[in-house]
DNA sequence: TTCCTTGCAAAACTTTTGCATTAAA
DNA sequence: TTTAATGCAAAAGTTTTGCAAGGAA
């Protein structure tokens, strides 16, 4: 262990732990990726991805930021939401969890699973079974 | 009343009386897409729309079923969804419901509210209040 | 060398918009 | 007649793809 690692580094290795065990290559472009969603639990759009890394000097492409954010996908690094029609969220918390969605400023906030508590729900039709469950709170201004 | 009246114009009858509650225009294009939509709960794109319309030889531009599903909506006559960040589906059903979403082949079914039952839900941030809940519960091909 | 990744531009797709024409009140 | 709705094509926004160039093994 390194007891001396800094916060920096530390996100840096579990970046490349992660990608190693899904046999993904730790190109410098996935890497900033990485390091950008998985510093802490967030919901970026790739649009919001690409402006971060090219404004913080990064050299990258639209085409890679979604190439990257696909692969990453479908791996369960980090997960593809739709929360609105207008474009995909990416949430790098892979954690089953809900979300708050407040719909004016169309901010997302985690639910942790604990928070809520099904005590009923219907039987998947014949032949399925349930895959996950996608909860969405929309939340509107108070009036009050 | 009318007991004679058949089950095409019981349709036309409330889709014309809906219309008019909320105050638009009964035209014959509206009158195309409401039928279509209102005649049963359903889950349509707008691309379905369209392509059934023109195959019933209806003459109507995909601009004028756009503009027609964002009226619909805008009144609470049909309710937009967003399963999938491919497209948006609209829904026939605007009575409070959830639904399952069969990845797989696409298909959504609803869930009537009854089925589930919450024993546990997060309170609302400060300032805010939930406006609705958007529950999805996917599916999968069982494996047995 | 061989395979994979990147960047760019173009394409694909869904949805919106501008504007001249048409239909409804 | 006056206002609103329609159709068409073009535009806008997001995401994907083809391909040449670059980089890693």
């Amino acid at each position: 262990m390194d007891a001396n690692a800094s916060p920096a580094e530390v996100v840096t290795r579990r970046c490349q732990r992660r990608m190693a065990d899904c046999g993904i290559r730790p190109t410098a472009q996935r890497m900033r990726i990485a390091t950008l969603l998985l510093s802490e639990p967030q919901h970026l759009s790739a649009e919001q991805i690409l402006a971060s890394l090219r404004s913080s000097g990064a050299r990258v492409s639209k085409a890679t930021v979604y190439n990257t954010l696909n692969l990453f996908a479908s791996h369960g690094l980090i997960r593809q939401l739709s929360v609105d029609g207008a474009r995909a969220w990416f949430d790098s918390n892979v954690d089953a969890h809900y979300h708050f969605h407040d719909v004016a400023s169309g901010a997302l906030i985690d639910v942790p699973v604990p928070d809520v508590e099904f005590s009923r729900l219907p039987p998947p039709p014949p032949g399925t079974e349930v895959d996950g469950i996608d909860l969405v709170i929309r939340l509107r201004r108070k009036a009050s």
